[in-house]
DNA sequence: ATTTTGCTTGACAGCGCTGTCATTATGCAG
DNA sequence: CTGCATAATGACAGCGCTGTCAAGCAAAAT
């Protein structure tokens, strides 16, 4: 049927569309919502209506009507390097328009004076229903506590300490890290240096526990000497790896708790002259674009943010639809992605 | 079906703000949203009630009454390189923080089948206000024609063609393209191999017409044959260094349209057994988290991607308000970042 | 044949706010 | 003081949809 479709301005609503198929309001609203109780003949007649008048419900209608604001937030630090971000963004889009509804951002920068204002104000004036906490802010005790005080649901990604009574998704950091210790240890590394991770991510500790136990495995003394701290960023992960190579025995191999740190080590220890990875074996973790960019591509671990978040989404939506939470899932699992960085 | 849990969040409503204050619940509409027309000792009054009720205005109950979503959308190609991205969402974001108004994003991968759709159903389900298109989403002339049908403003970021009637904002590539290539003059090269960007962003054709302007100017005869097609992404920009170094005269220095391209470059110059800057001058544009990780860290030239998108952002939501838009701005400068890569 | 049950459908009252327009202060010139 | 322009304020009708509840109706049960 050829309409001459005037711009936004003839804009269907439910009336028009209950008006053309014959039918009330309300069961035009049955049928858009796929609710049940509605003889095939009807839905098909109003299906017809709709298609035919190109009916969008409108967002904001149902929101006031029916209480629900049908948004969820992602709250996340702002990292210089985004790609961990990027796949979480990628992952709780996807699982959003699956099942219709939208995400609203709001970065923080940590510390923050004020992230519980700012954050009561984002939730109350959008009425986002839950939020997705990606690390480390599921291990922010003032915003865990706001938003418990305020009943919205939420869900973590890969938080230090599991949040009760909420989502949590993980994944086996402590088994990939205990991994590629071993991958370094089989190729006669003996001395093996370890960048940790900010303290705060959940993932840090993990990732130092499953080197440890894989030193311990094989009989290598853990030497305090080795483990130095990092941050997660680049410039801190080029300053502990000069301390490391400054140690009187210097290790043949560092893992970094990730890749924009292990980029820092192997500028760090290119500055010195050493050639990777004859001299220096360097690994990392996240598998990001950067690793597989710089020279030598790096060996590193890569998880599968994209569906963590995904899954972590989709649960949140289905706990506010009442839908029954799966049994807790079996973590993630992450995989060894072997380059050129480490021999 | 079972429903959300309200939050304790929606609490107070316009009509108790104005029980509280006692006055009407319009004054208190004008109050909260700084209209004119209102005693200051009624202002403070209200005011007052609002802080005391820790009032919030719905959203979705404004939106309905007020025909106005206060949603702005940012339609994206989700590219694997997501730097980029990353500083026009910042710049967006912020801007829309500023103005009370919410982001909503809708990447898509091209080409798209349905893009139309797809936008079409973004766009009129919720209402959406108006739309940043960072390129190259400001050069499809479907999805152009298509915000135009319904009238949705649109602010471009570069855009290859401007586009009529609505915010187009630019930067100085073509400059800084110049600039970029008289460094490497002024450092005696002669031979500098050029690889294009996506000829479906406006930048690209830009960067080139720089650089060909500059070798005129220096009398040096720009050789078709230097020039490589690449499209901004790390594999094209090693491939297109391939062709140049296997060249017979291959060039001293190679100007890649982005970063990405860049690494790539380099990559294949190391593989090779080239080594930079000695046998061979990379550089590359965006500064990139990338640019500054790699080996040798790279030269290449900045733009206020954030700024610009703050600006589209901030523009576009002030045409949404009616202010009168101001005069055409100022293409945004670039800045060269002397690293390593070049000599 | 009549009642019961369960499936379909519709009438209607809001949800919380803004736009419109009427009404009431207030200020100021005459 | 009076009258009139203008500033302040309020009453009220929706915006487009969903929740509630009651009514209609057909098949199953008695």
């Amino acid at each position: 049927m050829a309409f001459a479709r005037q711009g936004k301005a003839s804009k269907a609503t439910i009336f028009d569309v209950a008006e053309l198929a014959g039918v009330s309001i309300k069961t035009v609203s049955r049928v858009v919502n796929n609710e049940p109780n509605v003889r095939q003949r009807t839905r098909d007649k109003v299906l017809a209506a709709v298609g035919r008048l190109q009916y969008r419900p409108n967002a904001a209608a149902r929101s006031l009507s029916g209480r629900r604001s049908w948004i969820i937030g992602l709250v996340y630090e702002n990292p210089h390097e985004f790609s961990y971000m990027k796949d979480v963004l990628d992952g709780a889009l996807n699982a959003c328009e699956e099942r219709g509804y939208s995400l609203l951002l709001r970065p923080l920068s940590l510390p923050h004076p004020e992230i519980a204002e700012r954050i009561e104000r984002f939730v109350t004036q959008a009425r986002v229903e839950g939020i997705i906490l990606p690390a480390p802010m599921g291990d922010l005790p003032e915003l865990l506590r706001l938003l418990r005080k305020l009943e919205i649901p939420f869900a973590t990604i890969t938080p230090k300490t599991l949040a009760a009574g909420q989502i949590n998704i993980l994944c086996k950091d402590e088994e990939a890290s205990f991994s590629l210790t071993e991958f370094l240890i089989e190729r006669q590394h003996r001395a093996i240096g370890f960048i940790k991770g900010d303290p705060e991510h959940g993932a840090s500790g993990k990732r130092l526990a499953g080197y440890r136990r894989a030193l311990k495995k094989h009989g290598i003394g853990c030497q305090e000497r080795l483990v130095r701290q990092g941050y997660f960023d680049f410039d801190s992960g080029k300053l502990a790896a000069g301390e490391l190579l400054d140690l009187p025995q210097a290790p043949t191999a560092i893992i970094a708790s990730n890749d924009d740190m292990a980029a820092g080590a192997l500028l760090e220890a290119r500055q010195r002259g050493l050639s990777i990875p004859e001299d220096l074996s360097v690994v990392g973790f996240d598998d990001t674009p950067l690793a597989s960019r710089m020279w030598p591509p790096l060996t590193t671990v890569r998880q599968p943010i994209r569906e963590m978040a995904e899954t972590a989404a989709g649960l949140l939506m289905d706990r506010l639809n009442g839908k029954t939470p799966l049994p807790p899932k079996e973590p993630f699992a992450c995989e060894i992605v072997i380059r050129e960085s480490a021999s």
